[in-house]
DNA sequence: GCCGGCTGTAACCGCTTTGTTACCCGCAAC
DNA sequence: GTTGCGGGTAACAAAGCGGTTACAGCCGGC
């Protein structure tokens, strides 16, 4: 279970991931507004816990922004006694809202709440360049041609690779958030992988144009 | 749409029960434990406020008591700074808790929000294109055919769909919605439920049209 | 008691997905 | 050349999952 933590006070933050790891989270950390929507993208976390005051976006704006491509639970820090921003946070589709100072304990008993109350579930459809997948739909669409039925570890992957366009992904990583844990030398079932997807949105699987292999690992090119 | 709101402080129910009746909802009014409960039984309200603090039976027997019987959307009022209570509470089922004071329009917004969530909010549709269903007379009836009576828990899985018709709902969602508390690993009870609903539904039980199979759970197809 | 409907449980089938093993090829180091 | 390595490919085995049938327990009505 992923979670992003974004605050900009590095001692609460680091609390907060302290207490969220200890009770067998994997926590991601950003510390403004642009981190954290940059590390959503990345990471795809299961629940989102977002302080209002940050530099660069708001937790409000960062909150709309996640709202526009994801159905994620939505956390909100917030000062005790602004009720306006708990309105506020609430009409942006924040799911929950904790006044600070608050203690660990709360703090853990709302997340699992939460995540308990949402069924972790997730419903985005990404797109970047000519690359779009359908989370709900299990589905990807290349360009124009009709939309590919993926299976749950072919969209995940792609789902990674998407949210790095561009870019190379080291191999070791994509094992890690394809499968969560295994050890390194299993590159075996990445390779497998690799070679279903392509078979599913390559024109022409033997010569890939989209998938390619990268040094240590594999990109996406979305031109 | 119709709240059951316990309290012994006669001047807050009379607050919550002036504000909700305002914001259009039908509320039935409790002073105390036992009667809480009583009201419930005769009026099977759609969401459930309870104080903690009341005569006969605490907020937390009753919450106990109603979670029993019943999954509906149950918040708590509580005492800031009381965190066991907080705790307690959310361990034994609430969905949501308020500190008092709050504000009306605090209230409003988190009950709205809680109704959103459990698929029951003001507006939904009891009948979408062809698929309608009737909760008093535990009843579906597709495009003009007659009506299929249907039983307790197929009639909350066709609502769950309905409340969602034409996007995937995850299995993991709809067991935790029609059953209440079951953990993931209980996939045979929604499968039976699914086919036995189908049976009652689909015009050919074998070859769905309505209830259809999507990638990690169901949806209802209504055009 | 008996009966019938509702719900939960188990078992089976067939298909899809996923993991494993093996082999091929190109390339670079030796 | 040979060797080793890494990636691509194929084939197969194991696991998972949805659909289905069958059956047992439970409860309310008679």
């Amino acid at each position: 279970m992923k979670l992003l933590v974004a605050d900009d006070d590095a001692d609460l933050r680091d609390l907060i991931s302290f207490t969220l790891t200890q009770a067998g989270y994997l926590v991601i950390k950003a510390a403004d507004g642009p981190a954290a929507l940059k590390r959503f993208e990345e990471e795809a976390p299961d629940l989102v816990v977002l302080d209002i005051n940050m530099p660069g976006l708001s937790g409000f704006q960062v909150c709309e922004a996640i709202r526009r491509r994801s159905r994620v639970p939505v956390m909100m820090l917030t000062v005790r006694g602004e009720e306006e921003d708990l309105v506020r946070a609430l009409g942006l589709g924040a799911d929950d809202y904790l006044n600070k100072p608050f203690s660990p304990r709360t703090l853990l008993a709302r997340i699992k709440a939460l995540l308990r109350r949402a069924g972790i579930e997730n419903n985005t459809p990404l797109s970047v360049g000519r690359v779009s997948i359908d989370l709900e739909e299990y589905t990807a669409r290349i360009g124009t041609a009709a939309p590919v039925r993926l299976t749950k570890l072919e969209l995940r992957l792609l789902q990674m690779l998407l949210a790095n366009a561009g870019h190379a992904v080291n191999s070791d990583r994509l094992l890690q958030q394809v499968w969560g844990h295994r050890s390194g030398g299993d590159r075996q079932l990445l390779k497998q992988l690799v070679h279903r997807l392509r078979q599913k949105i390559e024109a022409d699987p033997a010569a890939p144009t989209l998938l390619l292999t990268a040094a240590a690992g594999y990109k996406l090119v979305v031109e």
